[in-house]
DNA sequence: GCCTGGCACTCAAAGGTCACGAGTGCCAAA
DNA sequence: TTTGGCACTCGTGACCTTTGAGTGCCAGGC
């Protein structure tokens, strides 16, 4: 096990890294941190760190930067999750309260997100997977042609063409509005299937083949749906990734257009409490010099969604962590409000 | 007046330099073009051009390099607009042709400007200024909360929360909807307004707090939905812009966060055939080294909304006007159809 | 046994010099 | 008006040197 006085070292090394983006020698160290050792002995005790793999010097006679398995101790072990200034909190609130729908409110997230970590961010829309049905409309267009409109908890909106084998009266289509209505309203998406199962048999036989259409496009509403999507903001932040800049930051844009990578990128973090991926640990190969901070929010007790940035491995840590959870808290509550 | 052969000297530098993003020798000039005169000729025509603000050195004794201006009198004069391949446009027809809602098509329509064109693309949402009402929904949630759900001939929906001064029975509410879409449905966006103005007047004293509170509610959607949404993909193209990256690439990344910077730089085409700004004509500093070519498109005759890739200065003119042209086509069948 | 000052060593970065050559402008002749 | 010739410019790249931050190791001290 590394001493404490090591371990103080390797989170020294982290900051200062973090903070001035170049290896750093053991002089700087004990100039900056009151550490109460000679440089010598630091040096000594970095050689210690570099032989664990906490620690590598890009080439001889340079400074020490962190590897990931050094971030990883020090988000681990050595960082806390830095609050927020009051102030900060009150300019969330406030740029949060303005949102007028759901597309503003993760619209704003992501800015909001971008702007306090200074990285890019990445929201999800709050998923349909966990939501309830809040109303199905269902409405005559022509003869045989409905538009289905599924309008959740979380305020999002859905709508799908359906044509029908026959065409529905007025009627049967009021009926049929009603009757799914009662049924699936307040449920959860998930258990929706269960629940409309049975209704085309309390149909005339006329009216059943619509009926089965129409469940059918709902139920795949769901089912789609259920891949989610997703806003992301402040790439422009990727310009102060490094010097070896065209290389780097080209797979990051990459990867941040694919939504499917973002997706499974936010999935593989857990789903409750903060989730922090270095470098090579996140599984795409062009996020590898990246870290991804990512937590749940929603508006209950339960995550509907994810969101997080995506920043260079070198990144501060706890302060982005605070944001990012701040944020998250923010965005539930607002959610629950609305 | 410049002369046919400067015309044609200043055709070669812009299509050497697109090609070989390096600057431009007399001598290559007559190699790769066959002029017909020496590369003493097109020295002194390159002077001349250079006198006339056409093309520029970097350096003495580096080759030319096309300006702005020159770049004006290419596409105004020297270029096509160079049409697809056949394989190219049934890759389009069969990219787009999968997508399921309006979201999928803005989606897959920028995802190909991107690929085809290797530049950044954005899509606007079509407008809702010009699209026609296909229903509108009001939804009893609570005693005294309506949801009101605006459908658009273009496939899109919005929906609002409507907080009422009192309780609304469900009968008055079946009698406004039904009032409300006899009225408007097929109209424009433009004309609601006027149409259900006298509306709350044929209401019982009691309903025409809540009648027009939710009118309100519905031209205010109008109002705030004509500041339309985009799209945009393509950024890791940006990484292909040159050399003196980061420099370049910032501020274009910047500019293309801001949705209101876009939305200015794709109003400013005009309404009817292809808009290429370059260079210093786009009034946002942040993209005086980048052009911008955009269209509009729509399902009819009319365009419902804009189109456009935004790239380096130096790009390959014809193709990409070619590709933003055929793209706005397929979109505008695409929607017509559905 | 751990810490420290001293010292020789390493090596990337910065600066300086130099030769090369692509490209130019100009001129006189065709 | 075009062309070949020629002197000139100047950015680029190769090569070298200097500088200094940083290291590893060792011998002496607490």
């Amino acid at each position: 096990m590394l001493s404490e006085r090591r371990l103080k070292v390797l989170r020294a090394i982290v900051q200062d890294y973090v903070g001035t983006e170049e290896p750093v020698g053991s002089k700087a160290l004990t100039e900056r941190h009151h550490l109460g050792v000679s440089p010598a002995t630091v040096r000594n005790d970095m050689a210690v760190l570099e032989e664990e793999g906490f620690i590598a010097q890009p080439h001889t006679s340079a400074g020490r930067i962190p590897t990931d398995k050094g971030y990883r101790l020090f988000v681990d072990r050595l960082a806390g999750v830095k609050p927020l200034s009051g102030a900060e909190r009150r300019a969330i609130q406030n740029f949060l309260d303005g949102a007028v729908d759901l597309d503003d409110v993760v619209a704003r997230t992501v800015r909001l997100l971008a702007q306090l970590t200074r990285q890019v961010a990445v929201v999800q829309y709050p998923s349909l997977t966990r939501s309830t049905v809040r109303h199905v409309e269902l409405l005559p267009l022509a003869p045989a042609r409905v538009m289905l409109v599924l309008i959740t908890d979380t305020g999002r909106v859905e709508q799908r063409m359906v044509d029908c084998p026959a065409p529905v009266g007025e009627v049967a289509l009021a009926d049929l509005r009603a009757r799914l209505n009662s049924r699936v309203v307040g449920r959860r998406f998930t258990d929706v299937p269960q629940l409309v199962q049975d209704l085309p048999d309390s149909f005339e036989q006329d009216d059943r083949g619509t009926v089965s259409t129409v469940l059918a496009v709902l139920l795949e509403t769901l089912v789609e749906e259920t891949e989610e999507r997703l806003m992301i903001g402040g790439t422009a932040n990727l310009t102060r990734f490094g010097h070896d800049f065209p290389l780097t930051i080209r797979p990051v844009l990459e990867a941040l257009e694919e939504q499917v990578v973002l997706l499974k990128l936010l999935g593989e973090a857990t789903d409750s409490g903060m989730t922090v991926r270095i470098g090579h640990e996140n599984a795409h190969e062009g996020l590898n010099s990246t870290s991804v901070v990512a937590v749940g929010y929603g508006s209950g007790d339960e995550a509907v969604a994810k969101l997080g940035v995506v920043g260079p491995t070198r990144m501060d840590y706890p302060g982005t962590m605070g944001a990012v959870r701040a944020v998250a808290r923010y965005v539930g509550q607002i959610l629950a409000e609305s």
